[in-house]
DNA sequence: TTGATAGGCAAGTGAATACTTGCCTATTCT
DNA sequence: AGAATAGGCAAGTATTCACTTGCCTATCAA
């Protein structure tokens, strides 16, 4: 499972956790957006390039969804892929645990 | 929240998520059983050391508890710090997003 | 067209982390 | 008592990872 190793390494980061909750707030927001917003609300001194790098992790995680528009790029939460981690330990699988050996 | 990090930081290595996939299935296992079932089953070439301290990162997370009897020592799952994780971004927080600031 | 805005690519650095090896302590069995 | 079993501590290594810096492209406004 390389999908569940992607999500679980995009949530290990206390930033990218943070991000999360931003776009929880307000779902659709550009790089910018999410930049002036970790600086300001979460005194958190970040490049762009650090938030960037830290997007296209989360996106790869499947947990952040973009569209361009022109010169803007709007970032949209999913949290599909949310709802698997907590049930893979809480039901007892029928079908034996999961292959993710490294 | 730096309970939070350590749940979060505990799941992010593959090798501890087969772990907890090992407790769930049978709960109360020793050192040595989990290191002969990550090698026998999941074909997991990793010292006894290399397991001993992927338990207490887990045991630090709250993920896994122990007790020891004699020259055993038992580690136990325990689930209830999953429950937090996935609600954290599908139910929209009234109190505003958790303090994770690095 | 010039300048400002929004974003991307790539190399480099420093810190965190997964893992090993070697040695040490405690408990149990013969 | 001595050997075997179960586990712990500490130092060393090597890879991963977060982050920065510098430069480049694309869109829009004056």
């Amino acid at each position: 499972m390389a999908v569940a190793d992607d999500l679980f390494k995009a949530l290990a980061d206390p930033t990218r956790r943070t991000i999360l909750d931003e776009l929880t707030e307000r779902s659709g927001q550009t790089l910018f957006e999410i930049c002036s917003r970790l600086s300001m609300k979460h005194r958190l001194s970040i490049s762009r390039q650090g938030v960037s790098q830290h997007l296209a992790v989360l996106e790869a995680a499947g947990l952040v969804e973009t569209r361009r528009e022109g010169r803007y790029k709007f970032h949209d939460l999913n949290t599909a892929p949310l709802r698997q981690i907590a049930e893979r330990w809480l039901v007892p699988h029928t079908s034996g645990p999961e292959d993710d050996t490294p």
